[in-house]
RNA sequence: GGUUCGGUAGCUCAGCUGGAUAGAGCGUCAUCCUUCUAAGAUGAGGGUCAUUGGUUCGAAUCCAAUCCGGAUCACCA
């Protein structure tokens, strides 16, 4: 049993023994005590010294004693300072956890693991990806890896918006204005190309629209009646339609762009079980929306569209299926919903979406869960917040957007930079060099994106470089790297004996301990922020220690084995501390 | 306007199931490479925890009100 839980289900137990009260053990206070005073954990003592009517001095005295009583040979002592117990656990205590922790079995124990389906990443097919999309995808892996390593079984799909009007818009100007270019013939990644066309759409659109208004046209009407406008609008409905040229064009389009992906895709390290396409769950959701109506979980209005009355949970009317017949977005995530589950049979489905879409995910669930989905009680939408510029949002029509693979070649070029000038890895071929410029520039940049609370909008300056110094991923990765270096220096074979801790290696040793719970806290929280802040620290703790003392030189050959295995311990819960925020560390740098 | 998320150091963020003197990184200043990788370590300085009131032995944390900012309330996706 974990050391905290122990104290507090004692804690309870001695209450008991002592003055015949119950307590639960949750309701039991443990803190890691400050620095200041001595000892290693705090049990609060004010919530019981009202309870029991008792001064903190006595009451603290009497359980001090008896908890001495129970949990023989871990803690050794106790002091009061006013409603603070403070215990400390004996030396042999912790020395027995890093003797008996292995660098390959540091990770929870999982005794009902679940299957859990996590969706992201969610790109539509009009544009290349861009910080935005990095953060989703950086969060959606990162949320996938962490619930492995708590032992789940993790499916990872993902849904591409593969049309609408905003596809027909790229078409048309395509049409328009690429005489029938191609990616290849300007060389360009086909996603670019054909966001390129999205931007030049909207160009044309805002010239027209002034041509209009110059010709005395009211700014709605110019709006409506903007030719290029009506043609996307045409277009749409002939895809609709099947429209045979429509249909050629659109998925030619789409080539281009999941072959610029894919490649976007392969650099950052994501990957997919299951990819799936709007154009293929559209249909699906119609059917439902028709059980939906024979259910009378939605009703008919007299102009034919369809709706769900969400009134009586907080919510309002919600159409689900246009007059004209097509379908809406919820439409198609409604078949979504079915179609995975039906596939993949999980306990859980996480959607990992923007924070804007709050709404729209609270009335997914409330349909699924009154069509009676299977598992749609297991629905979570994972909201993260956007990521914003100094000057507010990104918005890819006005060019303020920052563009995903031009962010990653940036990061990448910098960590090449730095780590030429500081000359540590000459001995490297150029096919390991550039795995290392990549290893760390991308560690740099998802760690930036990781390293806070996802619910939270973040806001980046392309202006100040993402850092490599600090609270960042290369930081942790150098910490790594040192390591390495000492133990391939020192050898891993060795014999421990105890010894008394000092204070930094025994500040390192709890830090160790409680990586497990780390897990199991940003599992629960789905919270990759928290495993981030805990490699910092105990990457901190590390060099702190590497700081004051030597390793391989140690002052005796206990404390020499003691440090090396410390070390490969530090290593290992490094590596799946970061692998956990899907970033590699390399053995040198 | 309804709903909802947020406001903590110059900047970017932790802390929020109430507990001891509110923490980190960056930036600033100072110190440390003949000794295991200086992408490091050590220290200094920097705070009306948006405001006001309440609950409590104790509030950055809980409650209420107010102010400021974002998102959303589409037959867009």
């Amino acid at each position: 049993m974990n050391l905290i839980t122990n104290l507090k289900q004692s804690t309870a137990n001695c209450l008991q023994q002592l003055y015949g009260v119950t307590i639960q053990p949750e309701q039991v206070l443990v803190n890691a005590t400050k620095p200041e005073f001595e000892g290693d954990y705090t049990i609060v003592l004010f919530a019981f010294v009202k309870q029991l009517g008792k001064s903190p001095e006595v009451l603290g005295n009497e359980l001090g004693a008896a908890m001495v009583t129970a949990m023989p040979g871990v803690i050794t002592q106790f002091n009061i300072v006013k409603g603070f117990l403070n215990f400390s656990i004996s030396n042999q205590f912790w020395f027995d956890t890093i003797k008996n922790a292995h660098a390959d079995n540091l990770l929870p124990k999982n005794n009902s693991p679940r299957k859990i389906m996590v969706e992201y990443s969610s790109p539509n097919t009009n544009k290349p990806l861009h910080l935005g999309h990095l953060r989703n995808n950086f969060l959606g892996w990162s949320i996938a890896e962490i619930l492995k390593l708590q032992g789940n079984e993790v499916v990872k799909t993902c849904i591409v918006n593969d049309r609408g009007i905003h596809i027909c818009k790229s078409m048309i100007a395509w049409q328009l204005f690429a005489n029938g270019a191609t990616p290849a013939d300007t060389n360009q990644k086909g996603d670019h190309f054909v966001g390129d066309y999205y931007v030049k759409y909207n160009d044309a659109y805002k010239a027209e629209v002034a041509t209009l208004l110059a010709g005395g046209m009211t700014q709605e009407l110019a709006e409506k009646e903007a030719p290029i406008q009506k043609g996307a609008q045409e277009m749409l409905l002939k895809w609709e339609q099947g429209d045979a040229a429509t249909i050629d064009l659109w998925k030619r389009m789409n080539t281009w762009v999941y072959g610029g992906f894919d490649a976007t895709y392969k650099k950052i390290g994501s990957d997919f079980a299951k990819t799936y396409y709007e154009s293929n769950t559209y249909l699906l959701g119609k059917e439902l929306v028709e059980q939906g109506l024979t259910k009378k979980v939605f009703y008919q209005k007299e102009d034919g569209s369809v709706w769900i009355d969400l009134t009586g949970d907080g919510l309002d009317e919600k159409i689900v299926r246009r007059k004209d017949g097509t379908s809406v977005y919820i439409t198609q995530d409604i078949g979504l919903a079915e179609m995975k589950q039906k596939e993949f049979n999980t306990d859980a489905s996480i959607y990992v979406v923007g924070d804007e879409q709050n709404y729209h995910f609270k009335v997914l669930k409330l349909i699924c869960q009154k069509l009676q989905l299977p598992a749609s009680d297991g629905i979570y939408h994972l909201s993260y917040g956007m990521v914003e510029l100094p000057t507010g949002k990104m918005k890819s029509r006005e060019g303020t957007v920052v563009d995903a693979d031009d962010l990653v070649a940036e990061m990448i070029n910098i960590s090449k930079e730095k780590t030429e000038s500081l000359g540590k890895v000459s001995e490297f071929t150029t096919e390991q060099l550039n795995e290392l410029y990549n290893t760390i520039g991308l560690g740099a940049l998802k760690f930036f994106l990781l390293r806070v609370d996802p619910k939270k909008k973040m806001i980046f300056n392309p202006e100040e470089s993402i850092d490599f110094h600090g609270f960042t991923g290369p930081f942790i990765q150098y910490t790594h790297a040192r390591i390495k270096s000492i133990l391939r220096k020192t050898g891993t074979s060795i014999q421990l004996n105890p010894s008394e801790l000092l204070p930094l290696e025994k500040a390192l040793a709890i830090e160790l301990y409680n990586f497990p719970a780390v897990i199991n806290e940003a599992a629960e929280t789905l919270d990759p922020s928290k495993v981030a802040i805990y490699t910092f620290n105990l990457a901190k703790l590390f060099n702190s220690l590497y700081a004051e003392l030597s390793i391989a030189n140690a002052e005796s050959e206990d404390k020499k084995n003691l440090r090396i295995q410390l070390g490969i311990l530090t290593a290992a819960t490094l590596q799946k501390g970061m692998r956990a925020l899907g970033i590699d560390v390399p053995e040198q740098m």
